[in-house]
DNA sequence: TAGAATTGGTTAGCATACTAACCAATTTGG
DNA sequence: CCAAATTGGTTAGTATGCTAACCAATTCTA
């Protein structure tokens, strides 16, 4: 009993707290059609402002990339997004909004942008940037791989690798374990 | 473009540390058989120090019953919990901790103990504690129902409500909707 | 005290995310 | 240039959580 154990522990707050949100947004959102997990990656394709690959699309997301699969199967299926094959590499499919996406995208992030208003609202901004300053101080520790010898790579190493003539980002979620079999 | 674009919002930074910090522990307590929601639900059971009933778990946990449901089967076939039935209300079942549950309860709650210990290490007090201030007050505003006029019970109230002899609190989540049927 | 409402639990069906394993294309190294 | 490694995407199987709808038992109420 050595940590506090009064009243509840910064994991139960943390959890909660997210669970709350998107919760929140899920609902707000539902009326739409849409949901927060879908909301962002319409996001993020709209901020990037050009098509993205599944891959560059799974790390701002932050998820791993099995994920986004079917997550862009549900987009598609309900004519948020289109998907293509690249030009340049026969492996990508390079994905962008569909009109449907682009004709209600703002009413969307402003709902987004709204709620976080009213949850946020009325926070001395200094405590946000205190929470914050500790948030972005947690992650980074969790995210770190927890003690697979490979020393030198705790920087921020690896970013910005163009090979196929796409720009990728590595936001978080840093690819670390690979798993790949020996394929035989 | 009215709210902080820049970087990263904090609902992304709020998510993708809950995400963070729960795939640790997921990792963690994986070699014990664990996971994040199955640990939690015995550290609860641990805490209370007696049986449970599954809405109260769920009330603890902050999910909804049926959510429980198939957590509990999963802990149930592992061994980690028994459920029987209740003696003064044939409803209910009583849920509590399996053997095996019991001799390894304190190493489980330890590792996670460690996590926290090292996610949160060296991090002034103060700051911990604006951004639990933060956190608390966020979550406040997103589990208020959203609108469904009713207005008066935005308080406290009906807590340890005790009807069967059991004692239940509420653990957020106030299970706004109640969406039954009118069971035809 | 009988019917209505509530509560505890369940099932069905879906959404989201993970790991493991794999294929096809591309890039790298010798 | 060719084999090996890497990368983008997918499928299969599982875990976790949700809402909707329901049954059975209990509590409330007229």
């Amino acid at each position: 009993m050595s940590s506090g154990d009064n009243s509840e522990t910064f994991g139960q707050l943390l959890h909660g707290t997210a669970r709350a949100w998107r919760q929140k947004l899920d609902h707000r959102l539902k009326p739409m059609g849409l949901s927060q997990a879908k909301w962002r990656t319409l996001m993020h394709l709209s901020l990037a402002g050009d098509a993205l690959t599944q891959a560059e699309i799974a790390a701002r997301l932050g998820v791993e990339e099995p994920s986004v699969v079917t997550l862009l199967h549900r987009l598609e299926r309900e004519e948020w997004i289109t998907r293509s094959n690249s030009q340049r590499d026969r492996r990508c499919k390079m994905v962008l909004l569909g009109r449907r996406a682009q004709r209600v995208i703002g009413q969307i992030n402003s709902s987004a942008e709204t709620l976080r208003d009213e949850l946020m609202g009325g926070i001395p901004t200094s405590d946000l940037q205190t929470c914050m300053k500790v948030l972005a101080r947690i992650r980074e520790r969790a995210e770190k791989t927890d003690k697979v010898r490979s020393s030198s790579n705790a920087g921020v190493g690896r970013r910005f690798t163009r090979h196929n003539g796409h720009t990728k980002q590595g936001n978080s979620i840093l690819k670390k374990g690979t798993f790949r079999k020996g394929s035989k």
